[in-house]
DNA sequence: CTAGGGTTAG
């Protein structure tokens, strides 16, 4: 490091007096050494100095010290002051451009790079892959593969393995195994991500096919399979692969955790939690923590959520964002909002996502009028509400029986950019209905952009409970029956408002209703006792 | 000189 100043110096001296005459390798090298010492601006001076002498390495290490701190602007820069770009150029700027999560510029940049008359070579292609799969340009995945089949790029593994995603994005099985059979030599990572598609297309057969077809496995690979299982709805298959395992991690934890968190079997999840803090071989994440306090709020297991708060206090993660904003939804949950609003108050850093868990927790404890008052200074601050900030709101105004209120912040929505949809319409037929104005619920569901679901319905339906409106009730009785099966979740939320209120008539009924369309929900229990 | 696969918040 001595040695670096003291050249920096000697060169900086020479140059100031006009001497030329030191040799490229030096300037080259001594660039080279800056920047794997960290030193990117003092690089970036000897870079400017003469720009000419540069290697085309160099040139290329100066982008990707930019690209690699997010500083996509001076990565540019350099870029379009270099005489000759070659492709690792190219490549290091889709590296970067691949956060800014804009398929547009990516492909634009593509077609800029071929104009210039280079190929792309087998680190090109998984980035374009990867910028236009999952956005609007996916039907441009088969043109770049038959490009890179032309180049014969897609026989390589770490090509194939992009092109591997892509199809699985298009929902294409045909494509996913051709593109696996031209890999020429196929590795872990190939298999790991055919796996992958598999299991997201629904293949759970041929996922498991793969897995004891493969020659290596590694912890990828289970966990692959263990996610698969899970989304598939098979949690006894992952149970039975999770015992199985021979190394596990944090990871396979979590994974194995929220795999039960998902299939709604929270005792089973806090029990496989408890078990693994008691053997003392693993730290548990963010992402245990988070999965855990969701298990905890979707149970109401209180006394859990505590000592889970105590263990992120402990571990100095308090501070973390995504862990306050589940700990405020626990609480509220759990049934203690003081808690909850303690943990947001001392929050150092907010964001939207905690504001929404505190609106929504004041909502869900009937304190419509706090939840208002907090939405204000939500506003005062700074933040931007979005579609959940509103159904919060709007829920609270119901729950406290607040019509104009709601009605005022329903019309308000449009002037913060958010589009009315099914849930915000829903709550306000709930409050509409709530306060007996059946026939302005009636005309709010025939008035909307988009077809009523079960939720709006049930809605109209308890309503017309509530006031003994048999009419009305029948329409939504059969609005529901119309729809035969949906999402249970639907139900979910219905219920949940409504058996808040001690509104017993209207959750009977939705029981009812729920057993004929066969949708499921967990009864509601506590087993702290079981736990502690 | 550029490098692919597995999980978090309302």
């Amino acid at each position: 490091m001595r040695m670096l100043e003291t050249s920096a110096t000697f060169l900086r001296g020479h140059f100031s007096r006009r001497i030329f005459t030191i040799p490229t390798t030096t300037l080259n090298r001594l660039i080279n050494d800056h920047l794997r010492d960290n030193g990117l601006v003092e690089a970036r001076r000897l870079f400017n100095q003469n720009p000419t002498l540069l290697d085309k390495s160099t040139w290329n290490m100066m982008i990707t010290a930019y690209v690699q701190r997010g500083l996509m602007l001076e990565a540019h820069e350099v870029f379009d002051q270099m005489p000759v770009r070659d492709v690792v150029s190219w490549n290091t700027m889709f590296l970067g451009l691949k956060k800014t999560r804009d398929p547009e510029r990516v492909i634009r940049f593509f077609l800029e790079m071929r104009r210039s008359g280079l190929n792309p070579d087998e680190l090109t292609i998984p980035a374009i892959i990867d910028a236009v799969s999952g956005s609007g340009f996916k039907v441009l995945i088969m043109q770049i593969h038959t490009l890179a089949i032309r180049l014969g790029l897609s026989l390589s593994a770490y090509t194939g393995s992009s092109l591997l995603r892509g199809y699985t994005s298009l929902r294409n099985l045909r494509g996913l195994e051709r593109v696996f059979e031209d890999i020429l030599l196929k590795d872990v990572v190939s298999w790991n991500v055919l796996i992958t598609g598999y299991m997201k297309l629904g293949f759970v057969e041929d996922g498991e096919r793969a897995f004891s077809e493969m020659p290596e496995r590694n912890i990828i690979t289970w966990h692959t399979m263990l996610i698969g299982f899970i989304n598939n709805t098979k949690i006894d298959k992952a149970r039975e692969l999770f015992n199985q395992m021979g190394q596990k991690n944090v990871f396979s934890w979590t994974v194995m955790i929220n795999g039960y968190v998902q299939s709604r079997e929270l005792k089973v999840a806090l029990m496989l939690f408890q078990e693994m803090v008691e053997s003392g071989n693993y730290r548990p994440s963010h992402y245990t923590f988070s999965t855990v306090l969701k298990a905890c709020a979707a149970s109401s297991s209180l006394l859990m959520g505590k000592q889970v708060h105590s263990m992120i206090t402990k571990r100095g993660m308090a501070c973390d964002v995504v862990l306050s904003t589940s700990l405020i939804d626990m609480y509220a949950k759990a049934g203690d909002i003081t808690a909850a609003s303690g943990v947001f108050k001392f929050m150092p850093m907010k964001n939207p996502a905690s504001w929404n868990s505190m609106i929504g927790g004041l909502a869900r404890h009937g304190l419509g009028v706090n939840a208002l008052e907090e939405f204000k200074k939500m506003i005062e601050s700074g933040y931007k509400p979005d579609q959940v900030t509103f159904i919060n709101l709007l829920s609270a105004c119901a729950h406290t029986g607040l019509v104009e209120e709601g009605e005022k912040q329903f019309m308000l929505m449009g002037r913060f950019g958010i589009a009315a949809e099914k849930e915000h319409y829903a709550c306000m037929v709930d409050l509409l209905g709530r306060a007996g104005q059946l026939d302005k619920a009636e005309r709010l569901i025939k008035g909307m952009p988009f077809e009523p679901d079960v939720v709006i319905w049930g809605a109209l339906l308890g309503a017309c409970g509530l006031h003994s409106c048999l009419e009305l009730g029948e329409v939504a009785a059969e609005g529901i029956s119309r729809l035969r099966r949906e999402h249970p979740a639907a139900y979910d939320v219905l219920c949940r408002v409504r058996g808040d209120k001690g509104d017993w008539t209207s959750v009977m009924e939705l029981r009812k209703l729920m057993k004929k369309t066969k949708a499921k929900k967990q009864d509601a229990s506590s087993w702290i006792e079981t736990l502690t």
